[in-house]
DNA sequence: AATTGTTTCAAACACGTGTTTACATTGACC
DNA sequence: GGTCAATGTAAACACGTGTTTGAAACAATT
């Protein structure tokens, strides 16, 4: 039908002005106009804005999913495999290089406020992917890890993925841009983090030798 | 003067709603209603809106430094402990608890969607913030370590700070209230994010040994 | 007391926005 | 071909917003 392809490019268009500019500051004009449609066509096919808005937010997060998934595993892949697959997943999807990444600025622009469309992303989306990433960090942590400390270091995750993303702007402004284009690809990126948490966990061995232990204060090891 | 007097009404009035509803959203009238004056006043002391906004972050900006400041650090003060104290105030900044954060809110906006007042806060507040994090890292690292692996180092202590405070309203969808309320207070999360970084970079014993080390890639220490 | 500069106030203006409406066009089905 | 529902279009409407205006109230100085 016709309408489908009026109501995708209405969808598409939307995606992208809202990414741009917010709720509030994208204009159902602007959406219409760069879609090349007529502007009472959006409230034909949605109701009002708000609902565009909400369907705009649902299409972005099937498109970034399906195009980084996360890989499928066996029984016998090895947990830290499984959190240095997840983490690369995780930041392709925040980064989503190549191309334009206005999925995901919608889908930040969410997060960091929440509207009727958060319920549903996070219940659909964030909370089975959390999940997967608690299972991945229980395999790697004693039996009688608490499940706050599992939650602490899954937010150790999943923080440092998002920073690069979320604080995008800054960084341009704190680091040289030769350095980050070189240093702060996805590989890169993913290594590091995952690294951090390994060496964390004791699953990989000290960055260095050169300092010894000297903490300021005893950690008294439960197990 | 009574001039000053509604000047600063209009100032913390401003914040708040520019805090809470975003630039764009928040109106003059309203912020004028709050701060009991006038409709023309606020045009009167700022000019025209943006000038409003951008003097708004400056001064709660201001307000948040005087509020957490760095503690005086001297040449002895071992890094891990310089490094546990700098995260810490990081987050009481980010959290800022107790009392109505509107201040970290507006800034975490500003950051998020930078605008002319983002540049000043960089060049003022963020730039040497980094500057000290890096310092503190160079000290526990070896003196090879390249400037970037710094950087990334940096932020991983960034990223896990900022995460609490700007996905706030996801958090409390995935995590059960009275644990956040039990086990997400600045000390327990400062506490946490120091011992990734510290563990990270061998400066505590791992948390467990029941789990050997299975890398399944080999890691080249330069050193 | 008069004057001058500053601050407060209510009203109005100009503009952009979401939404609605009434009409035109299309396209399938009998 | 005629009918009718679905879709596309342009204009208008209703409302909220930032900003301006011109006068009133006030303060300080002469």
């Amino acid at each position: 039908m016709a309408t489908d392809s009026t109501r995708e490019r209405i969808l598409q268009a939307a995606g992208e002005q809202f990414a741009n500019d917010g709720f509030a500051q994208a204009t159902i004009r602007a959406i219409c106009c760069k879609a090349g449609v007529n502007l009472a066509a959006a409230n034909y096919y949605f109701g009002d804005k708000e609902r565009l808005y909400i369907e705009a937010v649902k299409h972005a997060r099937r498109l970034r999913e399906k195009q980084a998934p996360l890989p499928n595993w066996t029984s016998s892949t090895p947990a830290d495999k499984k959190l240095r697959q997840f983490v690369l997943t995780l930041l392709r999807r925040m980064l989503c290089e190549p191309g334009d990444p206005w999925q995901t600025r919608l889908i930040i622009r969410e997060i960091m406020e929440p509207t009727k469309a958060c319920e549903e992303m996070v219940q659909e989306a964030f909370q089975p992917l959390f999940q997967v990433l608690i299972d991945i960090l229980q395999e790697m942590m004693p039996e009688t890890t608490p499940l706050h400390t599992l939650h602490h270091w899954a937010l150790s995750v999943i923080g440092q993925c998002f920073y690069y993303r979320a604080n995008e702007k800054i960084l341009t402004m704190l680091i040289d841009g030769e350095e980050l284009r070189q240093q702060f690809t996805v590989e890169k990126l993913s290594e590091h983090i995952t690294e951090v948490i390994l060496r964390g966990l004791g699953h990989l061995p000290p960055i260095s030798r050169l300092h010894p232990v000297t903490s300021s204060r005893n950690i008294d090891d439960p197990v």
